[in-house]
RNA sequence: GCACCCAUAGCUCAGCUGGAUAGAGCGCUGCCCUCCGAAGGCAGAGGCCACAAGUUCGAAUCUUGUUGGGUGCACCA
């Protein structure tokens, strides 16, 4: 219903990193995204698109309780103008809701593809919510846990503790997803017989199962932890237990701005967008940045520290390691070509900071294991950081000891073991940054 | 009331699915640029890994309980 939002750049920045990761492991992974143009949220979207479009026209909007106002609309109502014209002007909502619906969730595609575009992140699929609705695609997915005993018609208990004011007991048809680890089984329509939100959500999953992938994972908010319980019932009820289900929450970023907390208020509009963030510190920086903390722990985002130039600064630190090899490698006056360097002779290397740095470098295979294993791209961060670390420190005892620094004059074996190793580190820099979606620079500036 | 996540140095956080004296950055103390970029490095101080039991040859890591935080809890997504 709107542009994407910090808290957003996070989930698609985790999620693109993590399928990266799978596939630098060897996995074959596909990208969605899953496209919420479903449900009561549309409607809300399109009558908030309404108002604007009167306002295009001339009229002064009125933006009620519970619409959006955010001025991101303010170009979907004057696209509205130049495409309806006055056509819709003065009509009952009946005649405009789902034309408007169909134009304003379209134009909020393009914003998003906009965003996703601006963060790097390309998706194969687009999947639409919607586009199960009347597809029979539902009907299928319910008639299959149906099949299983999992459907019935019942009455929930009331929620334990504190009971809404207005909760009364209704028929609704259910889903046993206690049978499958939930904590209690979970309405899949409505009193009124229409489908809650849930039970397209049963439908998307049934239908990744069915197109065969062997594990499926899934990037939420943590304001949606609730829901994980249930969609795994799902899919281990849809699968018979074949396919594992992985649902990754990333928890909130704050940002900060000059030290201070930068406060959005979501009720005016006035959040802070992907784009505000990219625009001001650029992609990799923000990538990097929402990789250095475990996705279930808050993230602190500070606009002004991320551009330092600084150790604290785990960016710029990564980057700075390979650009200090690739200058190493512009001034070498030896042949440092990739097979002359697999062909040196690594024995002269014996210092403990040289080993250190060799035997770091040897845990790349494993951690991209362990990383991949646990779906956990943040350890890729991590180890960069370690990685750089060692490098710089073996590159000051340079300055100490004239024996540990690379190019060594006169010794065009000695120099070439040397590069061999600093040029490890830098492949290994490059393909981890390449994982986390961040461009290793060969100079800095 | 229930479920999920979290608790590690003064601060912000790692800790490789159970292995050796628990690590990093910031902050603090003291050092290192005639020398491939000091935008960096070296050294030091600083921890009862929230608490208590349990499993194990071995626990920050696994189990249970307690305390203290965060999030979510019928016919909204």
């Amino acid at each position: 219903t709107g542009p994407l939002h910090v808290g957003h750049t996070r989930g698609a920045v985790f999620g693109d990193a993590l399928a990266s990761l799978l596939a630098y492991a060897g996995f074959d992974v596909t990208r969605e995204y899953y496209i919420n143009d479903g449900g009561a949220q549309v409607d809300v979207l399109a009558r908030s698109a309404y108002e604007r479009y009167r306002e295009a026209c001339g009229h002064a909007p009125e933006i009620a309780e519970g619409l959006y106002p955010g001025d991101y609309l303010v170009p979907v109502g004057e696209a509205m103008k130049a495409h309806f014209g006055d056509t819709l002007l003065d009509k009952d909502e009946q005649f405009w809701l789902a034309e408007v619906r169909e134009f304003a969730t379209e134009q909020m595609m393009v914003l998003i593809r906009a965003d996703l575009a601006l963060l790097g992140v390309e998706m194969d699929v687009f999947y639409s919510e919607k586009s199960l609705y009347g597809s029979g695609k539902i009907e299928a997915a319910i008639a299959d846990l149906d099949a299983k005993g999992l459907i019935y018609r019942g009455v929930l208990e009331p929620p334990k503790g504190k009971v809404p004011e207005d909760w009364e007991p209704r028929e609704q048809l259910l889903f046993k997803s206690t049978e499958h680890g939930d904590d209690v089984d979970r309405p899949i329509q409505k009193s009124d017989g229409s489908w809650t939100y849930f039970a397209p959500d049963i439908a998307y999953h049934f239908d990744k199962v069915q197109r065969g992938f062997d594990q499926l994972i899934d990037v939420f908010g943590a304001d949606h932890g609730g829901y994980v319980k249930r969609m795994k019932a799902a899919v281990s009820a849809l699968s018979n237990g074949r396919v594992p289900l992985d649902i990754k929450l990333t928890q909130l970023v704050k940002l900060w701005k000059n030290g201070e907390p930068f406060k959005m208020s979501k009720r005016a509009g006035t959040f802070v967008t992907l784009s505000d963030v990219v625009e001001q510190v650029g992609a990799d920086v923000t990538r990097f940045h929402m990789l250095t903390r475990k996705n279930d722990a808050p993230l602190d985002f500070d606009l002004d520290k991320v551009l330092e130039q600084s150790k604290d600064n785990p960016v710029f630190y990564v980057q700075y390691a390979h650009a200090r090899v690739q200058s190493v490698l512009r001034k070498a006056e030896v042949a440092v070509d990739d097979a002359t360097l697999a062909a040196a002779d690594l024995t002269g290397l014996t210092h403990p900071a040289e080993l250190a740095l060799a035997r770091k470098v040897a845990e790349w295979p494993r951690l991209v294991e362990i990383a991949a294993r646990g779906h956990e791209p943040h350890k890729i961060a991590f180890y960069l950081y370690e990685l750089a670390g060692d490098f710089h420190g073996l590159w000051n005892r340079g300055n100490d000891d004239a024996s540990l620094r690379f190019l060594q004059d006169g010794d065009a074996a000695t120099t070439q073991a040397k590069i061999a190793l600093i040029r490890a580190v830098a492949v290994v820099i490059s393909a981890g940054l390449g994982i986390l979606g961040v461009t290793p620079a060969d100079e800095m500036r």
